[in-house]
DNA sequence: ATTGACTGAGAACATCGTTCTCGATATGAG
DNA sequence: CTCATATCGAGAACGATGTTCTCAGTCAAT
């Protein structure tokens, strides 16, 4: 479980094949090198193609950053989505939600998944420098994962499992509580005296079920 | 109140003159320019001192960033530490380190207050660079105020007040919820359809509050 | 006064995002 | 089939940045 979060070749959708080809690349490159790895000229060394073509599909970087952003909030909210529809009430989905994000590709120390926080990392780097420059972009990138939650939190309100609260806001805080916690800790961890993954989800959890329960 | 949360000159200490007056330039333009506008030959130019004079005193830029972080924080822990004395109860001194963050200066139209926000967000823009990169200088940096937090909370405990929970977690949790969330909310507001500060903070407290309370 | 370490000023280098140039290739009209 | 025009790949070029290097000038100690 929790693989699919990360699958995500970009999908069909109605993006020219060009910027499909682009987007596979970073995505593939924040992966394995981190933001750090993620230059224009080695996503077009990986992607075969020339420089001009990369410009006639983006804006610039700040929009291929924006795109993997999207797919890959679009890809988690749709597979979380589907995973869900299984459980039984709002507060048992939030929870697989939320603890679905930190555990990520499961702590495993599979070297085919030891790098996949990596995406997930830079991406919440990025996360404020585009609410600086793009806001009204990234708003719309981080929407799907967003609504998913806010969906259950009106769900968890109507079933009087949830606080009257402002739903739209209780899930961005869920959710730049979640995503940005995660990766400091985790990052920040040394082998040694390391909080496990399955602890911090647990952790975590607790706050955001207090902080938004009835 | 709150404006000495960003007062801060750098502190005598046991810094040579020169680092302070780098630390100083650096402050000061990331305050005015934001992050884009922190380069060293800004910072350079501003110190009136040699390219060699910063490089004997800081290993590259991350180290300027993270002194800047360490002092920014220092000062609002020092700041805060003062307030709060003449608070009763841990719960009414968290609400009023919680809020105060989030309300920073005030929010005021004043023009010299105004691009004080830009350091706070560049400072948590650049978090989780800095965690990924200098996760141990990082977390001495966040410290101060981490661990005015969780004295609080360690007090709530025991006037049972906060329920029983690692305490230097939950204030990581609180303070990285607070930071990144002010940032990425501030930012993203269109004069428009703005989420009043002082309403965010309202809400930002309520989230914590019940995330901690027993 | 001479030597030697230190240091200021900035040239130089590598890398980045972005733009520009140019020649090849493809395409459509006559 | 030929030629004119548009399209596009390949990469040079530009400006900015972080970092390192060079080379005098300065200042202190012997």
């Amino acid at each position: 479980m929790g693989s699919a979060l990360i699958a995500g070749q970009a999908e069909a959708g109605q993006m020219p094949e060009r910027a499909r080809k682009i987007v596979d690349a970073a995505y593939h490159l924040l992966q394995t090198e981190g933001l750090e790895g993620l230059t224009i000229r080695a996503v077009l060394l990986r992607s075969g193609l020339a420089r001009r073509a990369f410009y006639d599909q983006f804006a610039g970087k700040d929009d291929l950053v924006l795109a993997v952003f999207a797919q890959t909030l679009r890809d988690a909210a749709t597979y979380l989505g589907a995973e869900i529809k299984a459980l039984p009430d709002p507060m048992t989905r939030l929870r697989y939600i939320v603890t679905s994000i930190v555990l990520g590709s499961e702590a495993r120390t599979d070297p085919d998944h030891q790098h996949e926080d990596r995406r997930g990392a830079a991406l919440s780097r990025e996360h404020l420098r585009l609410a600086e420059s793009h806001p009204a972009e990234l708003q719309s990138a981080v929407r799907p994962l967003i609504d998913l939650i806010a969906t259950q939190l009106a769900d968890g309100i109507a079933a009087e499992q949830v606080r009257e609260a402002p739903v739209q806001m209780l899930a961005t805080l869920v959710y730049n509580l979640v995503s940005t916690t995660v990766h400091t800790e985790l990052l920040a961890e040394n082998a040694a005296q390391r909080t496990s993954r399955q602890h911090l989800s647990t952790e975590i959890w607790a706050f955001c079920r207090r902080a938004i329960a009835a």
